[in-house]
RNA sequence: GCGGACGUGGCGGAACUGGUAGACGCAAGGGACUUAAAAUCCCUCGGGCUUUGCCCGUGCGGGUUCGAUCCCCGCCGUCCGCACCA
């Protein structure tokens, strides 16, 4: 056994009889090219630069503390996407930051006497490291923390520039308030009527919030949604209903006056389907409706029914049992078609005052509500819509409405109709009617999109800058006296926002008269934060929120990764700040996200101990396989049970951590094995097993590329055309093509897939390559160095070394992606699948050029076609070229 | 309830625009090498049968087609989103 120390490298080769190689160690290996681009400063990206742009970004985290395994997979994807487009000549921004405030922070500050800013840059430290083993190319140039007073200070300008712009509002809205943590709660942590975290009975009270008013771009929101079409299909489906637009019709009811209140006239309702209303039986509105509001002055139990439906109102697991109730007002209403007619108004509980106007007529034969209300309290069923071809004498509903197109009945002058001309029929008719000189009725267009409340009672986010004067009311904070600073000296020794509190931060003198004042001691929702980072990135150190050149030339991000549960919230809300922020001046673009992609997570089985205990992987041991398989408690040698493939979180430890994968396979398989076998939008079971795979595979690149190294080294890179060595040219120039063509895909499941062929179809041709001649190796030399870069976008740190071992001193992580040839991917002779009546019954291999007789003459040459036609002629024969033959017998 | 997606070997999945079903990987079984282990290499790997070959097979039942995992109709199942939105 001999050592051979090799210049430039730490490893050795080990020869015995022939050559073997050792194995390649990733742990010595990694930093050392992280090393190498850091000092090349490969991946800072100029913004002024001739080549074409390209912006990958992926979702920035949270710094909760540690990398997840979920992390590593999205920045993955997104590296494999830079690393290529970097190949392929374009100028490639991939940057990285941290979503930084948040709740979190401040829990950690109230459990363990830690300041939130601390915790949060510890995290940060900790997470970068973590980020920058998996090697990512990314331009930490321009990184930054939305916590950092650089950045908070650019969104408290954008605050203002909204402000100005009539983008911003204050308005009393109804929240949930958690009475122990003394803080407005999200609705996604209220549950079961309670806080998520201190358990207290949830209230709703009113207060005066600031919102953004993305509502004044619904229309826009949702039409744009149509160009996004680089977005998958479900995303943009559920943007749409959540903007949620309706075209209906607002009726105004003229109220029979000696039964409505003092002072009110008309009952204003909002309807989608204006043809039903000769089946209108009731009227029914919201328990906070005004007109709700001014019954109950002198009726003690319809105030009680009011305030029963408020304590029921918010949870949604109340709403799904809750029974349709109502209480009749003893107020009526006249039909606009019919004077003499009138209908009882309810307070209902199933009326929202959020949506429409908050009062509806119940039509009970179109609207299952509506029907069950009216079979409750004994209200009539007309049936007004049935369907085409039913019989108007006999149609009847009792249990189930019918709410589907169809044919007018029992409706005087629509009878006979189509339920869509009746629609137009009743609003032409209503709005030529008037009630106290307007119209009644009126074409209405309703969204579900409400505006944005951004303010929080929380110490950890962005301030406010506006003043409160007694005198001159709301003011803005001056831009030049920006940015409002969070106080660093505060306590979290009592609930309720520290800002509050303070001795003295929220003293300030009016802007305007300079009275004393009040500083907004609210800070902006989180989400505001992460609406324009990807904005900030084109220009992380400018004074402005933006340098508006910069961000023309990069955005929109050409393409955006990171997890399907931010469809809707983030998502909307950054599409409503670019519109925003062109409105302020600051860019001039349409949408911020030209591609999307949604990645899956990374699952794993969990383990249970019998008595409920959760085990972590690592303190199990499984046995067996198939039906037998078991887990084992190390600890106890107890059986466990295996449960099913949830996504990696603490509460059920079934995690592992990139840092352990990192540091006993290396960052390359970790990297290789995220993204085979499952799409990359679906989830990815982490087995160790697939990871032991992945790593085998960096391990066979290595050998192959090491023990070809002798013949290659010192030839040039020349495909063969001709000859022997095609046989190491051809599938080399196909793998180029298809892999490139999938990375584009972003199947990089596939993709992966043709590397393993690549590598399986060198093998046998290699085997020989220390005595094959000059153009044998040159192909070789070539096919080595196509691997490389097929390989380079997946597995970086494996690439440079490879390159390194064949002699190149260049890295290749600033190479370019080689050209295939086209010669080199079509064959000469094709195989064509015969079939005898569609059923697979042997080959033909023919020249790829042959013409379809030719073809055809061909197979009917063959033994088994001739067997099967048994003398006679074939009925038909279908040729698609360079596909298939179809001889029907 | 409304909306959407999906269903292929033991497992993850592949199969372009209707054209060879099961690429590639994992697991499993057998063998080679080794004192042994690891590593590596070779073979088998949807089911069945009367095994040079034939039949069945992409959740189930129909249909269209020369030909269907793919298109159409009807079921079944799983997952996701929204949910008293008038």
């Amino acid at each position: 056994m001999v050592k051979v120390r090799r210049k430039n490298s730490r490893f050795y080769l080990r020869e015995i009889s022939g050559m073997a190689t050792e194995r390649y160690n990733p742990r010595a290996s990694e930093p050392r090219w992280q090393k190498a681009w850091e000092e090349a400063r490969l991946f800072e990206t100029p913004n002024d630069d001739g080549r074409p742009t390209y912006y990958v970004l992926e979702m920035f985290p949270y710094p909760s503390g540690r990398i997840h395994i979920g992390h590593t997979r999205n920045y993955t994807m997104g590296d494999v996407v830079a690393r290529y487009k970097r190949a392929k000549g374009f100028n490639v921004l991939h940057p990285m930051g941290w979503d930084a405030f948040g709740m979190p922070a401040e829990n950690a500050a109230m459990q363990n006497k830690v300041h939130p800013k601390e915790w949060t840059y510890q995290n940060i430290a900790a997470m970068r490291a973590g980020l920058k083993m998996m090697g990512l190319s990314l331009d930490w140039s321009r990184e930054f923390a939305t916590c950092d007073v650089d950045y908070y200070h650019r969104q408290q300008m954008l605050f203002l520039d909204f402000h100005e712009k009539g983008l911003v509002t204050r308005k009393t809205s109804k929240v949930n308030w958690d009475p122990v943590d003394q803080t407005v709660l999200a609705n996604e942590q209220v549950i079961d009527g309670r806080g998520w975290r201190s358990g207290a009975e949830v209230e709703s009270r009113e207060l005066a919030q600031w919102f953004f008013k993305i509502t004044d771009y619904s229309e826009d929101l949702l039409k744009a949604l149509d160009g996004l079409d680089e977005w998958p299909e479900k995303v943009r489906l559920m943007q749409r209903n959540w903007i949620g637009r309706s075209e209906g019709l607002s009726i105004r009811w003229a109220l029979v006056e000696e039964t409505a209140p003092e002072s009110v006239r008309e009952l204003e309702t909002y309807t989608t389907r204006p043809d039903t209303i000769f089946g209108a039986s009731f009227m029914a509105i919201a328990a906070d409706h005004p007109l709700a509001k001014k019954a109950a002055e002198g009726n003690p139990e319809l105030a009680a029914f009011i305030e029963e439906c408020r304590r029921i109102g918010t949870s949604a697991a109340a709403l799904e049992t809750a029974e349709k109730k109502g209480f009749d007002t003893d107020i009526k209403v006249r039909h606009p078609f019919d004077p003499e007619w009138t209908l009882s108004v309810y307070v209902a509980n199933f009326v929202l005052m959020e949506y429409g106007t908050g009062a509806i007529f119940g039509c009970p034969s179109g609207d299952q509500r509506d029907l069950d209300f009216a079979n409750k309290y004994g209200l009539p069923v007309i049936p007004v819509v049935m369907p085409e071809g039913a019989d108007a004498a006999t149609f009847q509903i009792t249990e189930e409405s019918y709410s589907d197109d169809g044919v007018m009945l029992n409706s005087r002058f629509l009878d006979g109709m189509t339920n869509d001309a009746a629609f137009k029929e009743v609003a032409k008719r209503l709005e030529k009617e008037t009630l106290d000189g307007r119209p009644v009725a009126e074409r209405k267009v309703n969204f579900r999109l409400r505006d944005w409340g951004v303010s929080r009672q929380r110490y950890w986010g962005c301030p406010i800058p506006m003043i409160h004067c007694e005198a001159c009311g709301v003011v803005p904070v001056p831009k030049e006296d920006l940015p409002v600073q969070l106080p660093d000296d505060i306590d979290f020794d009592r609930p309720g926002n520290p800002l509050d509190r303070h001795p003295s931060w929220r003293h300030v003198k009016c802007p305007e008269c300079g009275a004393d004042a009040r500083r907004e001691t609210d800070t902006m929702d989180t989400f505001v934060d992460s609406s324009w980072y990807f904005a900030r990135f084109t220009s992380p150190h400018a004074d402005a929120p933006t340098d508006r050149e910069a961000a023309n030339r990069w955005l929109p991000v050409d393409q955006y990764i990171g997890g399907i549960e931010h469809a809707i919230l983030h998502l909307l809300y950054s599409r409503f700040f670019v519109r925003a922020m062109r409105a302020a001046g600051h860019l001039d673009l349409d949408e911020p996200f030209k591609g999307l992609f949604t990645q899956g997570m990374v699952v794993h089985e969990t383990y249970r101990a019998a008595d409920g205990r959760w085990l972590a992987p690592v303190e199990v041991r499984l046995e067996g396989t198939g039906e037998e398989r078991r887990a084992i408690e190390i600890a106890t040698g107890e059986e466990v049970t295996i449960g099913s493939l949830e996504k990696m979180s603490k509460s059920k430890k079934n995690t592992v951590s990139p840092e352990e994968i990192t540091e006993s396979f290396g960052a390359d398989t970790a990297r290789w094995f995220m993204l085979s076998d499952s799409p990359p939008d679906r989830d990815v079971e982490w087995t160790d097993e697939g990871a032991a795979g992945a790593h085998r595979f960096v391990q066979r690149v290595w050998r192959l590329v090491a023990e070809a190294a002798p013949a290659v080294t010192d030839a040039s890179p020349r495909a063969a055309k001709s000859g022997e060595a095609v046989a190491i040219s051809k599938p080399a120039h196909k793998a180029l093509k298809v892999v490139g063509e999938d990375i584009e895909r972003l199947a990089f499941n596939r993709a992966i897939a043709r590397v393993h062929e690549l590598v399986n179809e060198l093998q046998a041709p290699f085997s020989g390559l220390d005595k094959a001649d000059g153009s044998a190796r040159a192909a070789a030399r070539e096919a080595v160095e196509i691997l490389i870069h097929l390989v380079a976008p997946f597995m970086p740190h494996l690439a440079e070394e490879c390159w390194a071992r064949i002699g190149g001193h260049s890295l290749v992580a600033a190479g370019a992606w080689p050209d295939y040839d086209a010669d080199l991917i079509v064959d000469n002779d094709i195989v064509l699948p015969v079939q005898i009546n569609g059923k697979k019954r042997g080959d033909l291999t023919i020249a790829r050029d042959a013409d379809q007789a030719a073809v055809e003459k061909a197979v009917l040459g063959l033994d088994f076609v001739q067997k099967a036609l048994n003398g006679a002629p074939p009925r038909k024969v279908i040729v698609v070229p360079q596909r298939i033959v179809n001889v029907v017998a």
